[in-house]
Parts: C-alpha cells; sequence; structure tokens
DNA sequence: CCGTATCCTTGGAGATACTG
DNA sequence: CAGTATCTCCAAGGATACGG
C-alpha cells in the first residue's frame, strides 16, 4: 500500500541478529567494543599489578594523549571496571585500580589475546597470499 | 626551509606495553579490534550456522550498509576467517562461510559476549550510579 | 543478484594551553 | 601533579548510483 518510493528510514534497531539476546544487544555490544578498544585495553592492561597514578600511566601506554587517558579512564570508572583514589597531599596523588569487575574482564580480553598470538603467523601467511592473489592476478 | 611548524607525527610505534609480546604487537592488535569491530561479529554471528548469500547476510545484519557488509566481508576473507564461493549460475549467487580458524574465533568472541551478559546488569548499574553522581552532585 | 565507485557527513583523536 | 577546554584534522562509515 501507499507506494513508499523511498522506504523511509525504518528506525529498525540492531535487530534480531544470529544469536545474541536483542534485549541487551545495545549494552552487550557496547561491552564488547571497549574490548576492543585500543587504548581501554591498554590501559586495562596496565593496571594489571596493582594501583598506578596518572603519570605513570601515560608512561606505561606511550603513545596516548592526556585527552584519551582521562577519557579512556573516565569509561571505565563508569562501567565499574576502576576505581578512582585521590590522596589529600600535595603534590596531589591519584591512584587507579582495577575493580574485582576489571580483572574478570582482563582475562577475557587476556583469553582473545592469546587466540590473536596463537593464529597470529597463520593470519599473516593469510593476508600475505590474499594480497598477492589480489595484486597480481 | 623544512619548517615543520608542528610536530609531524612521531612515527611512534604503539610501543612496549605491559604485557603482550612487543615483535608482534601491531598484529595482535589488528586482529583484537576485529574482534571489537562491531560489524565483523555481527557477520561472524551470522555465518555460525552454514553458508549464506551476500543478499541474506544484509537482512541478517540489519544496520549494515552494502558497503560496509563488503568491506567487512573483504576483511575477513583476507585474514582467512570466511571463504567465498560464486556460483556460476544465472542469476548469479554468492556464498561466504565461516573457515575452520573463523569458528575458532567465532568461539573466542561468544566467550567475550557471554561476559558481557553476564556483567549486563552490574555495569547497567555502574553507569547509572556513576552518572547520577556526576550531574546530580 | 553481486558488488564497486563516489560523495558527504560526523565524531574520534591528537596537539596545545590553561586551571585547581 | 592531575586534569579540563578548545581547535583542528582526518578517516570510518552511510547514502546513492552505476557496472558485471
Amino acid at each position: 500500500m501507499a507506494g513508499d518510493s523511498r522506504a523511509q528510514r525504518p528506525p529498525e534497531r540492531t535487530g534480531p541478529c544470529a544469536r545474541w539476546p536483542a534485549d541487551k544487544g545495545d549494552t552487550i555490544r557496547q561491552i564488547v567494543e571497549r574490548a576492543g578498544d585500543k587504548w581501554a585495553v591498554l590501559v586495562i592492561g596496565a593496571l594489571e599489578n596493582g594501583p598506578v597514578r596518572y603519570k605513570d600511566l601515560q608512561h606505561s601506554v606511550p603513545g596516548i594523549s592526556q585527552r584519551m587517558l582521562t577519557h579512556t579512564l573516565r569509561q571505565l570508572r563508569r562501567d565499574g571496571l576502576v576505581t578512582r583514589t585521590a590522596y589529600p597531599e600535595v603534590p596531589p596523588r591519584v591512584e587507579y585500580a582495577l575493580t574485582a569487575l576489571g580483572t574478570t574482564l582482563l582475562d577475557a580480553v587476556t583469553a582473545l589475546i592469546d587466540w590473536a598470538g596463537t593464529h597470529h603467523d597463520e593470519i599473516t601467511r593469510n593476508r600475505a597470499r590474499f594480497d598477492s592473489e589480489a595484486a597480481g592476478r
């Protein structure tokens, strides 16, 4: 009916894809993407062995800018993955640490990194082959 | 006069952070980021139960654009995670399927999704608390 | 039906300077 | 020392139209 020439942008949500819980889908995606976020993963990794100060984090995660460090820490705090503790001293000292929840995420991410490490060579070979076939052929 | 007014992006690599293998670091990161890539994960999930045609993938992954579907499939093929099979018929038919390697990645990603599902409520609560504290206070 | 090529918008992310 | 505010740039991603 009503021949809508141009399907008017159905506000279709990400949709019931395959297997995941559709209701929580949005949040789940955000969380998974956090695990794929370069800076978030690096920061979490840097906190592995206990509390670290802001400044030290900048050194532990070399390429990161202040902006991104602050931003990432805020996200992680918001999700309850890290805690922030400010000591009322001079000079000011602030320490960040993983929560229990954060530690479990680190474990999950570590599993993924292990997978990547295990198949690293195979994937590199696959890419080389694919590229040469695409180019040369 | 070589006036590089603006420090020209030192090609500083991501650097020896924390714990991962520094040599393979770059590739590892790319692979992990693939697991955090929304579309890649959704496409892989859609391929879980055997080969799927291009057109059907568009429906299985609702929000995706042709551009991104094609692009994602190309990446996944390049890494050797999916295969492409074109049947010389009319109308043309092309099927994509997970490789053995792709299946193992799906497992790893599924673990992460499970983690997200398990802690979904807790994280949602954390966020709500954080936001209300930040705003109200 | 299966893609590729093109245009265009948006926000992610770096550099810099300033405040508590 | 620990952050915030502001500017800018670029590339990821959506819409669209066309080619095989």
